[in-house]
RNA sequence: GCCGAAGUGGCGGAAUUGGAAGACGCGCUGGACUCAAAAUCCAGUGGGGCUCUGCCCCGUGCGGGUUCGAUCCCCGCCUUCGGCACCA
């Protein structure tokens, strides 16, 4: 052994700069594509972590997140696969337009700036991607292909335009989808969301919101609270559509109810304030003002208003009545802030005696409560609507319909209004369309241009990528900065050759990252978005991981971009992430790390003081990958600590030269059943924070015989297997070591296998129990029989203390674990 | 309010199919090495008790249940976190 003076002190900075060149030099991660692709190719897997926002710096979910897909990348790789694993940028975005309006500079100029950095630190974590295929949503030879994409949309019809209130975010100067509005504020800015009608681009992914729902059942692996979100997200109820109708003004309104069987308890009806036909209803009458001013009011408050759960119920009555079809009684028409234009049909009828809202609404403003449904005991709780379903619950005063239960009064009621024309079954959704126009600079411009003959014209493809224009003023002024380009708005329709004005709209980046990873299977393909032989070789994509803050979202987006992708035949798949992987959080100081809390740990510093293989590893140590969890700066001194550990004993191997393991001893086993773990927890449970420990507890048991000369060949067999197998965390150290120790690139080694035979135990400790408690443990040989097993316990002197004299009720064995005596 | 996940030593966590609760790491204690310290190596470390080479009792949020046996399954609570929240 060398003395520890002469030990080569372990310099994790030198020696990972030394393999990412070598990596780096014989493209040791680069998988180009086959030249005839093979669909049923078992031995590809694509390994997938979500596209990062270049913010400017890493931040330790992107490490957690990228380190978890290298992980698995190298024991895919490892074990035989073909596996691509890329990386890109999503660089659009407000963040960086934001940035540019604050500093001054150009927004490309930022985003390109923030790029530099983030693949900087990348490579210095030295993850195992595939750069030959790096990607930027801003890059023209990206964006090109998402205008592409977009005019595909457009001609099935699935991207149209139509006026519609939105929420305005007045800080941002822009549209937000109803998914960036949290709590009626603005996600990015938290500025409280006012309303607006204005003209939007929109996709029809409520086309898709039933197959959203289907297929889930194609996919093999998500976790199940996020499939639970989405379903939540979308929102299916199944209902019925029901005709009321105004007799005096000759007019229908449909109303969607889930509710069919309550009909006979409506007492009232109402209509959102931005419901069309109001003001028809009180044009003219002596309601006119009073109800016009409060639809006014109530359509304009901002959401955050109407969205509190806090604030009573308002509305005003409109003087009209309508017919209940059901039974021809007159309800009085009301308007109220309760009812949304947005889902159904903007109008309800209230039964306040089985629906909580009607009822507050209805004590409010003392409208009639009818009850309709009772629990067989009769039983009716006092001041609130009875809107629970028991058993034996039965209708009353519902003339023909009375006694029969709720779920046999929806089916017959409705059957009865359809056979009359009146209603009919129908199906509601949560779900709204997708807004994806954007009155900012920074994104993907929208491909369509507007004639006055023509109207709306899309740019042909040829004519594309419709680049940014170039502007001098970024920050919005109610309307897109695109429309100040004088010289970029003003074009030539391809269709009439007549003056035509170019979309000033940019697109939601969500629409950029719906489709990046089709992309980086094809990503230098000049002459189409994608070779489908090619995506349909590498797609779907066999593990996707991320963060769950897009379980509905994005997940959602990417889910219909290749719905409809798969409709034109143009990708051969249904369902773009087979396994999803969501991870948790990293914690610091007790809250979720952010800047403006200013508990952030930054990985620079880290790598800086303790390497990236101790970062690697102490990110996936911490815990299990899905939890929220708690950076510790002693724990990674504890991984920095077990990496000079291993360090020492790798060179103090080498050293001693090439010696024989003797099959079947302790430390070749012990190494078999490291190898048996790490492999399952990581392919089979998609657990990392086990197989560290099992590399570990090898380690330690090395250490306490690597001085007897005479187990030499077992502790060199060890050595190499816990380097082998602790190469995907810390993949420099381990390649360091691998050299020294005699072998070639170990990124190259195939993974390690388990003998079977060498885990094949002779003997085992056999637990014993008296009562369930456990009295005492022998060392007993594997294959006795049951009789052997109970009398070789029974033997023993702490069993016979709490068995002797009493009578064994009942004799338990577990082979191969355990015996139980039952006194 | 509705839906979902979780609760285990001083701390992060482990226990894979109902079979030894606390692997591994951190922290702490003791020892070795050193003039000393750091680093390193070795050992101990859930709580309580006793007749202390050993043995007994308690213990996985709380209360019940099933079982020879429960961190794991069932019922009812409590707490924390996440999602949705006038969706008719």
């Amino acid at each position: 052994m060398l003395p520890e003076t002469v030990m080569e002190r372990y310099e994790a900075e030198t020696i990972e700069l030394m393999w990412q060149g070598v990596w780096e030099r014989e493209r040791a991660f680069s998988v180009p594509n086959p030249t005839a692709p093979d669909e049923a190719d078992e031995r590809r897997t694509y390994v997938l972590e979500m596209l990062p926002y270049p913010s400017g710096e890493l931040h330790m979910g992107h490490v957690k997140n990228y380190t978890l897909g290298d992980v698995l990348a190298h024991v895919r790789r490892r074990s035989g696969y073909r596996v691509l694993r890329p990386m890109g940028y999503d660089a659009f975005g407000l963040p960086a337009e934001n940035a540019a309006i604050r500093e001054g500079g150009h927004p490309r100029v930022v985003a390109e700036r923030n790029i530099a950095a983030i693949r900087e630190q990348m490579h210095r974590m030295g993850w195992a991607i595939d750069w030959d295929r790096e990607v930027s949503t801003h890059d023209p030879s990206y964006y090109r292909w998402t205008q592409w994409i977009f005019l595909r949309f457009f001609e099935q019809g699935l991207a149209y335009r139509r006026e519609a209130p939105v929420n305005w975010c007045p800080v941002d100067q822009t549209v937000l989808a109803n998914e960036q509005v949290i709590e009626g504020h603005c996600e990015r800015c938290g500025a409280e969301v006012e309303m607006k009608r204005l003209e939007q681009w929109f996709f029809r992914i409520t086309a898709y919101a039933d197959r959203l729902l289907e297929e889930m059942d194609l996919l093999e692996s998500w976790p199940e609270h996020v499939l639970t979100m989405q379903r939540n997200w979308i929102g299916r109820s199944e209902g019925s559509e029901i005709v009321f109708r105004i007799e005096e003004l000759d007019v229908d309104i449909p109303v969607f109810t889930t509710r069919p069987d309550t009909l006979f308890g409506a007492t009232y009806f109402v209509l959102a304030p931005e419901h069309e036909l109001v003001p028809k209803l009180v044009e003219g009458t002596h309601h006119e003002q009073q109800v016009m001013e409060y639809a006014r009011h109530a359509a304009a408050r901002s959401a955050v208003e109407r969205a509190d759960p806090e604030k009573e119920k308002t509305g005003v009555f409109t003087g009209r009545f309508i017919t209940n079809p059901v039974n021809d009684e007159l309800l009085p028409i009301w308007v109220a802030d309760y009812v949304l234009m947005e889902y159904g049909t903007g109008a309800i009828m209230a039964v306040p005696a089985h629906d909580d809202r009607d009822y507050e609404f209805a004590r409010r403003y003392e409208l009639p409560v009818k009850v309709v449904v009772v629990p067989a005991d009769g039983e009716l709780e006092e001041g609130a609507a009875y809107v629970g379903h028991s058993e034996d619950e039965r209708l009353v005063d519902s003339a023909q319909f009375s006694a029969m239960s709720s779920a046999e009064a929806k089916t017959a009621i409705v059957e009865w209004l359809e056979s009359r024309g009146l209603g009919r079954p129908a199906v509601g959704y949560r779900l709204r369309d997708w807004l994806l126009s954007r009155q900012r600079y920074w994104g993907c411009p929208i491909p369509i241009l507007y004639c006055d003959g023509c109207g709306i014209v899309p740019v042909p493809d040829a004519d594309l990528p419709v680049l940014l224009p170039e502007v001098d003023e970024y920050l919005p002024k109610g309307r897109s900065p695109l429309a100040a380009a004088e010289d970029w708005l003003r074009t030539t329709c391809p269709r009439c050759g007549g003056d035509a004005r170019r979309e000033t709209d940019t697109m939601d980046t969500f629409v950029d990252s719906s489709w990046y990873f089709i992309r980086y299977c094809d990503a230098r393909n000049d002459d189409a978005a994608w070779d489908p032989a090619i995506a349909n070789y590498w797609l779907p994509v066999n593990q996707y991981i991320g963060g769950v803050e897009h379980a509905i979202l994005h997940l959602l987006y990417a889910r219909f971009f290749v719905k409809v992708l798969n409709d034109m035949g143009l990708l051969a798949f249904r369902e773009p992430f087979l396994r999803l992987f969501t991870q948790g959080m990293i914690h610091y100081l007790g809250a979720k790390m952010s800047k403006t809390k200013g508990n952030v740990v930054s990985p620079d510093e880290m790598v800086e003081r303790y390497g990236a293989d101790a970062v690697r590893l102490y990110i996936l140590y911490m815990g299990p990958a899905e939890d929220d969890i708690e950076w510790q700066d002693a724990g990674i001194e504890g991984m920095s600590r077990f990496l000079g550990r291993l360090w020492r004993l790798g060179l103090e191997v080498a050293e001693r030269g090439p010696v024989e393991a003797p099959s079947g001893a302790p430390l070749v086993r012990r190494a078999h059943e490291a190898i048996a773990k790490v492999g399952d927890d990581i392919l089979r449970r998609f657990q990392f924070n086990t197989p560290i420990a099992a590399v570990i507890e090898l380690v330690n048991d090395v250490y306490l015989v690597k001085d007897d000369p005479e187990r030499a060949g077992e502790v060199r067999f060890a050595t190499e297997t816990a380097v082998s197998l602790i190469q995907p965390y810390a993949p420099h150290l381990a390649e360091e070591l691998w050299e020294r120790l005699g072998g070639g690139r170990l990124w190259k080694e195939p993974w390690p296998q388990a003998d079977p035979a060498l885990l094949e135990r002779e003997t085992f400790e056999l637990v014993v129990q008296v009562n369930g408690r456990v009295r005492d443990k022998v060392e007993v040989p594997v294959g006795l029989s049951e009789p052997e097993l109970l009398a070789r316990a029974k033997e023993l002197p702490r069993v016979r203390a709490h068995v002797d004299g009493k009578e064994i009720r009942r004799e338990i064995v577990v082979p191969g674990k355990l015996v139980n005596f039952v006194v």
